[in-house]
Order: structure tokens, then sequence, then C-alpha cells
DNA sequence: ATCGGCTCGCGCAA
DNA sequence: TGCGCGAAGCCGAT
């Protein structure tokens, strides 16, 4: 039956408050910004059917969403836009109201026979539901649409790395990489009356939101929405997969799928990746495994990550080895010391490192095999491992697409030896893995990787857009 | 081009 | 309790 698709273990009631006689079910959607393969809502399409009620989606946007700025809300509302265009087309409203996402929830939970949400692993996103649940004074059921194996499927507990989750993920992937379809809705809700912000106006629901504008939106180089998402994937799997193994750690070419932001935003379901990549015509085996291993095994270690680690953003939470070893190492000579502003400005001696970080702050993006580097490069410069942490961290959030996402804390967390093994000893990164500018010379075409995004810094001049 | 050594701790076999 | 082995490392030797 249709019901095997939505596997329990996605479906959690967050109280124990009864259904309620309401004008609709209620599908408050924060996470999973996309009406395609989403469980969340297809679950919440059955309930309605099954009461005979119809189903209102609402989103609540919040101007001070911790650090998020104007490049982030201009790609949020390009996916809402389109999100909510691809819902009237099933014949569902959906509405986005300025606001904290709980009240807003709560506001049209009032009318609600039920609330059905979806799923997130930061703190805060956690926080939202808690209130929502002990709040609303109605059944209150989350289900999760955001990893292909939910995390407290896969283990109870924060993993230590890759090798210890892998094993743990391939157990249930048979049963979960199924795909989801999609339950027409019995009772059109496109008559409800209720207002909502006018989305064919992006200008000027970005112009009153109070947001922090030192961030240029990157629409010229990525734009949001699941359209999009699925253009630039198809385009990857037709033109690019089939070179992915061989170049997926060499910057110069962009032979990656560019779905990280996509995924940020909920705007994609890695299960519609997974599936699609799985499928591909083009691409041995060895593309899809790799593929596969980043999306499915290291993207849901990052999920495990926050999910199970308390102050999964700060320092603390490096393994016990690393914080000891940078900490034996941190009076160390440095032969280059930056400051946080002059890193920011892309003016260290190293054209490597100052190619990577424009890349970041004129594309919203970097390529992975960058990322380390760019990271590791931090570590070496600043005059402590806790302000590097901190300070990578802060830039990563601020200026990638993809930023403020579990991977996000577990790929800085990388760079300081999270989820990593010790190697041997040397100045400043102590047993942490160290990178240098001869392994990237070495390993790939550093100066084509520089003349790149040379180049797009140049397109950004004339404004053209790049893809 | 390829190889071994560096180093810690998890998880499984025994 | 012992042992194999691990996200992308580097370096020097062959």
């Amino acid at each position: 039956m249709a019901t095997i698709q939505i596997q329990t273990e996605r479906i959690r009631a967050l109280n124990d408050a009864p259904t309620r006689k309401g004008d609709y079910v209620l599908y408050w959607m924060q996470q999973s910004q996309r009406a395609e393969c989403n469980h969340a809502l297809e679950y919440a399409v059955r309930r309605a059917n099954e009461r005979g009620v119809t189903l209102l989606v609402v989103f609540g946007l919040v101007d001070d969403y911790p650090e998020a700025n104007l490049r982030h809300y201009r790609f949020l509302l390009e996916g809402l836009r389109d999100v909510q265009s691809a819902l009237a087309r099933r014949g569902i409203k959906m509405i986005v109201e300025r606001g904290e996402p709980p009240e807003v929830a709560l506001r049209h939970a009032r009318s609600a026979a039920l609330v059905v949400c979806d799923r997130g692993y930061l703190r805060h996103q956690k926080a939202w539901r808690n209130r929502v649940a002990h709040e609303a004074g109605r059944s209150v059921v989350q289900v999760e649409s955001d990893v292909v194996v939910p995390v407290d499927t896969v283990t109870n507990k924060a993993e230590y790395a890759a090798r210890t989750i892998r094993p743990k993920i391939h157990r249930h992937l048979q049963r979960f990489l199924v795909a989801l379809k999609t339950t027409p809705l019995g009772r059109d809700s496109l008559g409800l009356r209720v207002p909502g912000l006018d989305l064919g106006d992006l200008d000027g629901v970005l112009a009153r939101l109070t947001v922090d504008g030192s961030v240029t939106p990157v629409s010229a180089h990525f734009r949001g929405g699941t359209t999009e998402a699925k253009r630039l994937l198809r385009q990857f799997l037709a033109q690019r997969f089939s070179r992915y193994g061989i170049n997926r750690n060499r910057p110069e070419n962009d032979d990656v799928s560019h779905m990280s932001m996509y995924l940020h935003f909920g705007q994609i379901s890695p299960l519609t990746i997974a599936l699609e990549v799985q499928t591909a015509a083009r691409g041995s085996r060895t593309d899809r495994e790799s593929y596969l291993e980043e999306l499915i095994v290291r993207r849901e270690l990052a999920a495990n990550f926050t999910n199970f680690t308390r102050d999964y953003d700060r320092f603390s939470s490096l393994p016990q080895w690393a914080r000891r070893t940078l900490a034996e190492h941190q009076s160390d000579p440095r032969e280059h010391r930056y400051t946080r502003r002059e890193l920011e400005a892309a003016a260290t001696h190293d054209p490597y490192w100052n190619a990577a970080m424009r890349e970041m702050k004129h594309t919203g993006f970097m390529h992975n095999y960058m990322r380390m580097y760019w990271g590791k490069k931090i570590l070496e410069w600043m005059d402590s491992p806790k302000r590097a942490y901190e300070t990578a961290l802060a830039l990563n959030n601020k200026y990638f697409l993809d930023g403020r996402d579990p991977a996000s804390y577990a790929n800085v967390g990388w760079i300081f030896g999270l989820h990593d093994r010790p190697w041997f000893e040397r100045p400043i990164y102590g047993k942490v893995r160290y990178m240098s500018g001869s392994g990237l010379e070495r390993k790939c075409d550093i100066d084509g990787y520089v003349r790149k995004v040379e180049a797009l810094t140049r397109t950004d001049a004339e404004g053209t857009p790049k893809r």
C-alpha cells in the first residue's frame, strides 16, 4: 500500500494531545522546503484526505534567523516562490508569513485538526518544534524527510567516524531508498482566505525585512528552488557525472553537482538525488559509489553529529586527542599570522588560498577540495586553534549558501580533527591532519583553479550570469 | 609512480 | 585482550 513509502520510523508524535475538529490539517513547513518527495507533505495530505478536510501549508519567515543574511534570504525566497506555485498546481494553499516560525505555526494551528511538521537537526530547529508541540493544544506529528535513513534508526549516539556509521546506515538503505509518490489532495484549499507575503515581488519582500544586507545575493551564480536544483542535477548527471570519480578532487574543474545548497534549504530531497544517481545512464560504479558515499554516509554523519552532540558548534565538541594535541602546539611559532579581517579580505601571501576565499565571497560556493585546504590554513595562520575554529565557522556560515547546515559543523570540525584520525606530529597542527600548497600542486591543476576564480570574478563585474 | 611510516581509539573477534 | 583499520594527509626513499 501507499503508506509503505512513509516508513514508520520517519513519523513521530511530538505530544499526546488529541486531534481536534478543525477546518484543515496544517503542514508547518520549515526544513523541507519543497513540494515533491516530501514525506511530511504527503503524510499531511493523507491525514487531510482521511478526515475529509483540506490542507494548509505555512512557512514562518523570521528576520533574524541565526547568522542568515541577504544572500541566504534571497535564495530561500526564490525557493519558497517555487514551492508556492508547485503546491498551487496540486490545489494546495501555501503561505509565507513573517514572524517567529513557532508563532506562525501556532497562529494557524488554532483552526487546525492537527499539525504536521518536518524535522531539523540543529538546536533552534528542535526548540521551535518543542514549543509548538507544547502549546498547540492538538496533535503535532513530526515527519522526517531530510535524510535517507532517519538518525535514530541508524544509532542512538554520536558516531566516532565514517567507518563506524557506514555499516549502520547501509543496513537500512534498501528499505529507505524508495521513491515517494504523491497523493492527490481530496479537497482543494486554494480558496482558503489566508493572507501571506507576495512572493511575486521578492525585491519588495526583501526590502521590508530587517536583514543583514552586507553579503550580496548571488543569483547570477546560483538561483534557489526545486526547479533549478533539478535542472542542475540533470545537467550534472548528463555532462559531468562520468568524470566524477576522477575529478571530484580537482577544483580546476566543476565536475560536482552543487546540490549542497539545495539540500541545505530542503529544496531537493536526498532521496530524489540518490535514486537519480543510482539509475543515471552515464557514470561507472565507482562514480555512483563515491557520490552516494558523500550524499548519504558523509552527509548523514553530519546530521548524526549535530543531533547527538550538544556543543556541535563549539571547539569543545572536537575529539579529546585533537584538543589535547592542538593545545600542546598552541604556542608554536607561526610563520604567517592573519586576523579575521585580513583573511576575509583574501589578502594573504598565498594565491591559492586567496582564490578560494574569493570564490566563497563572490559565488556563495567553494569547491569541496578547496574547503579543506582553506580551513587547514586558517588553523595554521591564526594565533590559537580555538580562534581559528570560530573564524572558519563564522566565515563558512556568512558566505556559503550551504552554511549553517549540519554539514557545516561537521566539515569545520573535520579541519580540527573531528571524524578523522591522528597523523604524524608537526608544528601548530600537532597530530591533526595537515595539508600543504605543494600537495595541491601535486594533485591538481591549482593554477587552473586560480584562473577559474579570476574568470568568475570578472564576469561578476560585468554582471553576466555564469551558469 | 608507489610504498611505508607517522598515531589514536573504535569495534569486532577471540 | 588483541588486532585491523580508517575522508581526501605529508614526506622521503625507491
